[in-house]
DNA sequence: ATGGTAGCATCGCTA
């Protein structure tokens, strides 16, 4: 079917940001973008200013906090919203996921567990347990599948610019990686960290304080996940850092890969 | 230097 190059972005409000990501999607030419954090009304999202660039898209939202979407190039089938009938849904707008010209693919917004001992990361480790469980209803690991999004998870310390410093917080656990691994177990792959093992210093998200994107302080987060035939197929992977600079950035940058199937 | 940013919404929450 040829390349498709896909998207993952956690935008921090789709009304403050449509005009910057609608611009950066004319720059860039993606395929499919999955988008996280919309903070917007299901009705709310920009949809015409989207077809105008040539994209069908399909949005869960719910308001002020959360939200996500999938934009397409090449075809949107068979959406659905939250996780797969069989699977307890969830009462927060955090996945959807729909057919582009064949992958079926997922934009995910993983809970933010604030804090170890905070009821919030018991709901982030069960929230994991539940996408396994919608992947096992819902999808093959024998056909090209992605889940993208932001995890709230670095998968290793080597994507984590303080690895010391974060023992004893969210995001870092043994549990929340442990919850990964569950991933990798069904059949999803790190395209970026399958394609570039090396890589160090390679972050997908900074807070704003502290001048923290200056200063190289960030997290890999963002994951881009895929079955292994998007896996073996994927011939680059890459952060955009400059979409994280200038005006009014999202406090996320893009996250994009391109597979031949 | 014991703070700091940003978005949404409203007198505080979430990240």
């Amino acid at each position: 079917m040829g390349a498709m190059r896909l998207v993952t972005w956690n935008v921090n409000s789709m009304k403050a940001r449509a005009d910057r990501v609608l611009e950066w999607m004319v720059d860039i030419e993606p395929d499919v973008v999955c988008f996280q954090e919309t903070k917007m009304e299901q009705d709310a999202f920009p949809t015409m200013d989207f077809a105008a660039i040539g994209y069908e898209t399909a949005h869960f939202g719910q308001g002020r906090w959360n939200g996500v979407a999938i934009a397409s190039r090449v075809g949107l089938d068979d959406v659905v919203e939250n996780f797969a009938a069989g699977v307890e849904p969830d009462h927060e707008a955090r996945i959807i996921s729909a057919t582009c010209a064949g992958v079926r693919v997922s934009s995910v917004y993983v809970p933010n567990g604030r804090a170890l001992d905070d009821d919030h990361y018991q709901y982030k480790l069960g929230w994991l347990d539940r996408l396994v469980e919608h992947l096992e209803v819902s999808a093959s690991r024998e056909q090209p599948v992605v889940v993208a999004g932001d995890y709230n998870i670095a998968p290793t310390d080597d994507d984590v610019f303080n690895p010391a410093e974060m023992v004893g917080f969210t995001h870092v656990s043994d549990a929340e990686r442990d919850r990964l691994a569950a991933l990798e177990r069904w059949g999803l792959v790190d395209l970026f960290r399958r394609r570039y093992p090396d890589a160090a210093g390679v972050y997908s998200w900074w807070d704003y304080r502290n001048g923290d994107f200056h200063k190289g302080r960030g997290l890999r987060i963002d994951l881009v996940l895929g079955t292994e035939a998007v896996a073996a197929a994927t011939t680059w992977a890459i952060v955009d850092r400059n979409a994280r600079k200038g005006k009014q950035p999202s406090d996320h940058a893009p996250v994009i890969a391109e597979f031949e199937l």
